[in-house]
This record gives C-alpha cells, structure tokens and sequence, in this order.
DNA sequence: TAATTGTTCTTTCTAGACAAAAACCAACCC
DNA sequence: GGGTTGGTTTTTGTCTAGAAAGAACAATTA
C-alpha cells in the first residue's frame, strides 16, 4: 500500500500557511493551494476536509475561513512526511558510511528491508538507482557487493570531477558579456562573502552554497551527462559531511576562499588563472575526501557468493 | 514468481555440452558443470533430473553416462531464456528507438506493462536503472517522461565521449613497452584488418570489435565512471544499429579504416597524431548516429502531467 | 464563461506472496 | 579427506493487490 507521506507533509505545510493567515481570513482556492503546496487538488480536498474536521476552517467549501490561526492541529511528525524511497536513501548512506562498510561485504536485500523495517521491493528500488553511483555491483540471482568507500573511489571521482569542471570553467570565463549568468555569479561571490563573516555560526550553511555555485559553473554549456555527474558528487558529499564533523569549520572556511580566488578569477575573464584556482580548489576538496575514505582491506569473509 | 530461465538456458546448454560427448562417455561432475553452465549446483541437478527422465543419460549419480548424443530431448524455445528483466529492456529499446518515441511523450508504466506482457515492478525496476542514460526523467508520484533521442542527446553524448576518450587515448599512447596492452592492440589491429578483408560478408561483426576496441582503450587506466559511461555507448550503439540498417556496409567500413590509422598512431606512440585520428573517428561517429536522431518537435500534447 | 468545486477514473507506490535459484550443511565414498 | 552427492535454508525475481495521489471530466456558481 501506499504510504501517506504526501498528505502528512501537505497538511504540515497547510497549518504553517494558515498560521501566516489571520483568524477569520478566507483561504486561497484549491486550485491556488494545490499549486502552492506542491501537491494535487486531490490532497488539498483531503487536506481540507482533515482541517474543518479539525475545526481549523469553517464549512462553506466556496469561501472557507479560518478559524483558528494559533494553537491548531497537531502536526505530524517530521519522520512520517518521507517517503519511503527516501527513507531507504538516507538510512542506506547511514549504514556505508557512518557504520563504515567493509569493502566486499555483500548486500542482502532480505536483511537490508527487515534492518530498514520496508518491503524489498523498496530496496531493489534504491540499489537500482544506487548503483550508477559506483558504490555497489551487482550478481544477476545472487545479490549485491558493496565495492567500498574507498581512494580508489575519490580518486575515479575526482579524476572526472576535474574534467568537468574545468571545461565548464573554461567555457564560463569565455562566457559573452551580455549572460545573464555574470550577475548570477556576483550574486553568489556576495553569498560567500557574507558567509566568511558570519562563518563561526553559520558554517554548516557552506555545503550547500558549494553545490549550486558547482552547477552554477555547469549551466553555462549544460549537458546531462555532468548535470548526472554532479548527483552523484551532491549525494556523497550530502551525507559524507552529515557525519564527518571534524574540522568542519575550519575546512569550509578555506573551501570558502577558494571558491572566492575562483570566482576572482572567472570574473577577470582569466581562462588561465580560472583554471588554476579551479585546480586548486578541487585538489584541497579531494584531499579532505581521501582522509575519510575507510580504506581498509576487502572484508575477508567470503566476497559475495562465488559459485 | 520467479522465471525459469536460468534452468531452461541452463539445459539447453547441457544439451549442446552432451552432443559434444560422444555416446557412453561419462559426464562431468555437479560442480563442474555448475561452473561450465555458470548456474548454481541446484540448477545443475534440475538439469541433470530432466536430461534423466527424459532418458538422455543413465541413473547412477556417481557416474552418470550420456545414453543418446544425437537426437536428444527438444530444446526449450529461445524466447524462453532470457530473463523478464532483458526482455524489457529490449522491448523498451525497441519502443523507443525503432517506433520512434517522440520528445515530450509521457512513459505509462501501466500501459508499458500491458503492452509488453510485464507486471509493473518489472517496467519500474528498467525505468529507474534505465534513467543514468539521460534519456528519461522521473516525476515523483506522477510518471516518466521520455526526453527524446535527439540531435541535443547525441551532441552531449559525444562531448563526453571525446573527453574520456582522448584523456584514456593519451595515456594509452604513454604505456611502457612492457604494457601488456600493446600485445592485446597488435592483435586487435589484426582482426580489424581480417575483417576489412570479408567485409561483404561480415559487417555486421563490426559492432562488436568497436565496443572491444574502445574498452581496451579505456583499460589503459580504469575508471569506473568512464566505463559506466561505456555502458550508455555500447547500450545505444547495440540498439541504434539494429534497426539503422542504412548504407550499414559502408559505414562499417569506413569505422574500420578510422579504427586502424587511430591504432596506427598509437602504435607509433606519438600523442599528437593519436589525438588526430581519435578525433576524427569520433566526428564521423558523431554525425552518423546524429543523421538519425528522431529530431522532431516535442509532441504538442500536454508534455508529462503538469499540476 | 471562466473559475471553482464535486465526482469518477487512472496511475503510482508499497506491501506481501511464492516459486526459482543460490547457498549452506550434512552425509557419503572411493 | 578432498571431492561428490543429498537434503535444507535463505535469498532473489516476479506477480498480484490495494490504498494514496494524480488527472480528467462534469456540475455549479458568480
């Protein structure tokens, strides 16, 4: 059955429009809600009805009113708006990379499913997509083998990072004056900038500055394929942060005046100087990612299920 | 419930392996058959329990001998031995590339299950491996949307391509003579120069030497991102070929005759020269496979489920 | 008549079931 | 005692089912 994370999010996000409401002030359509809460007209009717029931708006389905803006429903819990593909995700990357994985160790969906309390077709699902991202393999009839978070990983990853993003870099410095994306990058130096004073409180902020200034560099000649690529470099980076906290700050306040010295140089119209700073940034990135690969020996149980 | 295909490829198999005996002559144990087949022990014994009943070899599990060479028990149709999984993705394939899909077309996964004789997990399970290709994208809870083998696909694909391809090229050409590669290309240049000489007959044998060709390239210093990327090539390559039979002999020949001064310059070691011919192989690579991109206008129809 | 709500139909997501295939363990045997 | 076969257990591949979410169509109201 499907699960109602959908709904449960919508209502959530429902209460917080309707806190932002006076009491007695009459709600949007459905229509308008269902385009502001990301969901369809369908949820919103569920919603709806779930909040007069509630007693939060009044009756009249043409021109409902709120009732009561403060002290509303209770809200669902945040854990119960995932849905389950997503929960799979997150608890997956938990165990590869926070429990730390053994290279080689097999992978069973039966066990994953039962640990993860889902069904296995939810886990088939994730290690489907998972697999692009060149962490596990898999045995047609036997099962999955975890390769390892390991150098040789950061090293293929980086080696194709650094392709990428220099020619995206080339090509942004060569950029005409008229783009648009000059200002959008003056925008983001800005960003850094206030970022870097305010650093000491707001150091967790970086991580996702990082990924849309990286994006920002491959929208000016996109192509799926790096657009693919870069997924895959925002996932492990997502989650590979979430759980290394050592030195957090002081390695996102360095990242932070590499990125500056790039964007200097990408502004100064510099395709060689962009290409220096560009490699240096991704030198001292890749470096922070190999100190934390778990770069022990294949398990030495056996290594899947051989025949 | 499970297929049977791996039992019924696995006996044809063994029937192929019998006739090769001759009458009287003792089989080959359990575990030997299961690593020649390349099926488990338990496939092995369903196998070995047909072939019995069926009266093409004695009873006796100790010792089991081949009663009837020739004239053996039917073999099972070949439709039957491939797995659901590859069935649909040739059928998928198929839809796409020889019916001529149009950009924008909204992917039932219903109706793709119906149509293909499938259950939906099955469509779902291709889908979402099938999405790294580019060539599809995800709408949660709503569908996919097939963007279209257009000319825009085939122009990135082969920016990416030429990136990884001259990046191995040149460190191909870097090898030390002792490099067991250059062994492995010497004979890769004599079977291209074998095949130019039957060409009239055999030019269909060509896709194949490509795809070995260009791996070997790439073996000169493994990625697995670039190998991964391989996979999206050859996938094309395979498909696209098979239902573009025009002026096929021609085309073929002129890869071959590409293929050799690319080898040619390798072999001389020499990086500028390599980067020649890689480059202009790749060109008329290009413009081949982009002369029969479908690049009609995205389908007028409502593109995807818009909310 | 254009936007809004009501109703119905379709599709996606997830759980659950079950045979096929693999893996494991015990007995056997020159 | 290492290889071989006989049972048993576990896991994978695929189908079916059913509620949630989306989409389409009809009715209604201003």
């Amino acid at each position: 059955m499907k699960t109602d994370t959908v709904f449960k999010r919508a209502f959530n996000d429902a209460l917080d429009l309707i806190s932002k409401l006076g009491e007695g002030e009459s709600l949007p359509s459905e229509n308008t809600l269902s385009a502001s809460l990301g969901v369809s007209r369908t949820t919103v009717r569920k919603v709806l009805s779930t909040l007069a029931a509630g007693g939060v708006v009044s009756g009249d389905p043409r021109h409902r009113i709120v009732r009561t803006a403060h002290d509303p429903m209770h809200r669902f819990p945040e854990a119960e708006t995932v849905a389950t593909a997503a929960q799979v995700e997150k608890r997956f990357m938990e165990w590869m990379l926070r429990d730390n994985a053994r290279p080689g160790t097999a992978i069973n969906e039966l066990e994953l499913a039962r640990q993860f309390g889902v069904a296995t077709t939810g886990i088939r699902e994730f290690l489907n997509r998972f697999q692009r991202f060149g962490l596990i393999e898999k045995r047609p009839n036997s099962g999955w083998v975890f390769k390892g978070f390991t150098i040789d990983f950061a090293l293929e990853l980086f080696e194709i990072r650094e392709m990428f993003e220099l020619r995206s870099a080339r090509v942004f410095a060569a950029l005409p004056e008229s783009s648009p994306l000059w200002r959008q990058i003056e925008l983001l130096r800005a960003e850094h900038v206030t970022l870097l004073g305010e650093i000491e409180e707001r150091f967790h902020d970086f991580s996702d500055l990082d990924s849309r200034f990286h994006r920002l560099i491959n929208s000016a000649a996109p192509n799926r394929f790096i657009d693919g690529f870069y997924d895959i470099i925002t996932l492990i980076f997502h989650y590979h942060y979430q759980w290394n906290k050592r030195d957090e700050r002081q390695r996102n306040e360095v990242a932070i005046r590499e990125h500056l010295s790039y964007i200097e140089a990408l502004l100064g119209r510099s395709i060689p100087e962009t290409e220096r700073a560009c490699r240096a940034h991704l030198a001292s990135a890749r470096e922070t990612l190999i100190r934390s690969t778990s770069d022990k020996q294949p398990a030495t149980s056996k290594p899947g299920r051989g025949r």
